[in-house]
DNA sequence: GAGTTAAATAACCTACAAGTCATATAGTGT
DNA sequence: ACACTATATGACTTGTAGGTTATTTAACTC
């Protein structure tokens, strides 16, 4: 068992509901009681605990303004991540314009895929 | 509790022995065996379970030769983690050699922060 | 065919992530 | 001071990831 827990971008972001409000943040800044309001089958608590997972890990910043913590996007936390799977482009079919192909041919192939079950 | 277990990319990444295995296999496929020598502290059944999640999620690719198996690394795996984290980048300081400074800021930053301690 | 080698699978254990409800903390307004 | 609002924290529960040992599967060697 590891028990060397080390909380890093990995961990952060291997968990939906926490890409998930990464997402809306990249959409602009917004308090933690706005970002609970847009997952309804969370509770307050439950989003309160991802966001502190996004504070520990340095993906998020937050401003306070009287009772409200506003909660500001960090994308450099992503940099190390970046880092990582950087290393990785380098041995992609080709290049950008062939990711993007593969991108779209896999989106087109799934597509395909959910028709036929 | 998320039931939904839907093992992704994400998921597959969040460890760190198989982002190990990921790295090691960037330098050239090998079998199993080989993979499991590098990971002295695990065993091979545990090695073979992590192989089996880095296949599930596409990550990498088997080819049998007798009772060895060859694993190859399948970077186009990474290219939903990449489409991901790209959003990102142009939320960044800006350009490459930004973040390029500020990833050596930060690994001079942790240096002098671990001489404090 | 018996023994050996390579890897996967089964059965099991334990720590912890992710969720809950209840409560605490702290700022606002009257 | 008191009620209200916003968010964080504590205590607790449960499912599962990640590890183990033992066993199975399958191919090769003699």
């Amino acid at each position: 068992m590891r028990m060397i827990v080390t909380k890093n971008v990995f961990f952060a972001i291997s968990d939906p509901t926490r890409r998930a409000v990464l997402d809306l943040l990249a959409g602009g800044s917004r308090t933690a009681g706005a970002i609970a309001a847009r997952f309804p089958r969370l509770t307050q608590p439950g989003i309160s605990k991802h966001l502190k997972v996004l504070r520990d890990t340095e993906l998020v910043d937050v401003t306070v303004r009287a009772q409200e913590r506003i909660y500001t996007i960090k994308p450099q936390g992503l940099a190390e991540l970046y880092e990582w799977v950087a290393k990785y482009q380098a041995m992609w079919p080709d290049t950008l314009e062939a990711l993007e192909r593969y991108l779209d041919a896999r989106a087109s192939g799934e597509k395909a895929r959910r028709k036929k079950r």
